[in-house]
DNA sequence: CATGAATGAGTCTTCATTCAT
DNA sequence: GATGAATGAAGACTCATTCAT
């Protein structure tokens, strides 16, 4: 992702940042924002504490560009999924199943995550969660719009406002990966995304 | 709730338990646990600091019963939501609509609850986690009955196990709340539940 | 030891004092001051916390109580054991008895006594070690004045002060029972307290 | 004492450490463990707090390096006292001088020492006594193979076991030495140890 | 430029003491 | 007079942040 074409020091230092980043993100989700001292992260990184002080004001902006980096490379990959020119409902079914790729790839990110996007924001700052909710604002009109579209395709019946059922699907993906992230044994994500889509579509799609 | 008919001293107790309750839960869900320290939460309580100690072994078990304290009003009012022996439909439509108004008058509370449902348990502790989880899946149980009831008396069609259908409602409602919450202007939670409803109904009732 | 003759309100008094005394002796010999609350005295002597407060002004009056009344009880056993009209030798050799028995029966208190009497005073107030060395020297003097009636008397040759002798003899039988409050196996306080004896009395040099 | 040889870095920490083992034992000598806080102790030694914590673990471990250093030299000093190929009376003669010395120059260390091994330790710790007893022990053995050898050598009359003689010896010490600490001006250390000398030696008993 | 030693404000918690009942 | 709930000062300890080397 690091443009090549960046002199060569710049490029040094964006690989540092990136391995104070890899260091704090498995420390935070596996502890907690307000566990981690900077001592443990910089004995992780493998630099001395000052120097992540040189990429980072503080700690709680090395939270927010943690945080910021991985709710952009989850959004991407997404966004990514529904684009394109397929049909509407292989969109759905290509997010359900992207999404469910992204969780098990990277379960220690996820539960930072949730714990930004759920509240628990609260607890370390603002700011944070406006430009978190802005990108999956912006991700949930996206999904919106393949449901508009689908109905302009007569693909889809008009049951609901199409940014809403974008919500509706958004948040049963969501449930559902968060029992599998509880107790992957007892819910399984389902390899097939169906049964997810099944509930939504049952009676969206035009007979 | 409180038993009216404690000795009086007993009853005093419970109440100044009460009021510490009240003060914490205002302030963490402000600023989160980690944030607000105990002698900020015994000004506002206007208790000494050795008071809080009295009622709650140390700041962990204070913040244990709180939520604990939240999930079971929560849930409590939920499941009674969905008793008795009203139609399935009724039931649901019952459900969104109290699960609103618990939301909408208890905003605080929920911020809390969010928090802790949500991933942010991470950090503080695990043990609580399991508790409210507990709950949190015995209501989801209790809604998968509902559904399943309406399966046998041929009002619903089988498009999905009746558990998945309780997880899809519950994660519907909480994420129009959730999106209410933020912005209670644009998002406005449905008066009428119809739009939830629609979403899940529309292919679900046999024709 | 409590007058009989007193007014039943004051004797029930002090058999209060008495038993609060016994209560804190217990615990602060096991446990030490710093490490024993006015709660756990409380409980342990089936008082409430303010009632200590009515017969000690605080915690350091109690202490500063406990070591003087075993102190005096000490002192007195020990000065009995050197009065009377016995010979000198025999005196001194009941004094090494009567200290060993005292110190059997009373380790719990002894403990404590050296806690006062070497240094740790200094942990807790000045003023009590001033009234204990005082206790002390007096019996010293009453020692010494054995030596000196037994050196009138041509029993004793003056190889030494009267009071630097007490002050040996004293001292040894402290090594002896300390040794012995150690490992009571392995340093059995002389049943015939002919050890002592001997090394202060015999003259060591082959003549 | 300090290997001249080590890396400048090394040194400096040996220093700073010292440092703060001073203020301490004077702090502690003076008031007691309980008495005195790590802050009190920063301000004296001109640290701060957290730069305590770097060197100790915690208070406790604070106060048992430096009884345990202060007794090393302590009982170095006094076993060089009786080494070497000295006549064995000369030996301890030498033995009470030199403990005098150490007694006059370390009043503090003194302090701090009898109130560790004379009982106070059941207030702090455990295993902090056992290592000083220790060590006690170990030079009391040695000056009983004083005596052993003196009886070998029929310098001496076999009154008593060797190792009671030196627990008489070192006991007589310390009492003297305690009147000396409490009124130098009243009870002066003999400039020449003969007193103590005297009463072990000479023979009491009239022939 | 990187380092990590030093800093000290701020945390949770205990406990002697008071005083309303 | 007895009680023990309430108080809040004070203590040990942590850790984000700075800055001399």
């Amino acid at each position: 992702m690091e443009n090549q074409s960046l002199p060569r020091r710049e490029r040094e230092k964006l690989r540092q940042r990136q391995e104070i980043l890899t260091a704090t993100l498995l420390l935070f989700s596996k502890k907690g924002y307000h566990n981690v001292s900077m001592r443990e992260i910089a004995a992780k990184a493998e630099f001395a504490i000052g120097t992540l002080y040189k990429f980072f004001r503080n700690k709680e902006e090395l939270y927010k560009a943690l945080i910021l980096e991985q709710a952009d490379r989850f959004h991407e990959a997404v966004t990514e999924a529904i684009g394109g020119n397929a049909d509407e409902i292989d969109k759905l079914r290509t997010f359900i199943r992207v999404k469910g790729e992204i969780f098990r790839s990277n379960m220690t990110t996820i539960r930072l995550y949730f714990a930004e996007t759920r509240g628990a924001s609260l607890n370390v700052m603002a700011g944070l969660d406006l430009e978190i909710r802005e990108r999956h604002r912006n991700f949930l009109l996206s999904l919106a719009s393949v449901f508009e579209h689908g109905m302009q395709q007569k693909h889809f019946r008009p049951i609901a406002a199409p940014f809403h059922l974008a919500v509706a699907l958004d948040s049963m993906t969501n449930a559902f990966l968060s029992l599998w992230l509880e107790d992957p044994q007892r819910y399984p994500y389902p390899e097939e995304p169906d049964t997810i889509l099944n509930i939504l579509l049952e009676g969206l799609v035009n007979p």
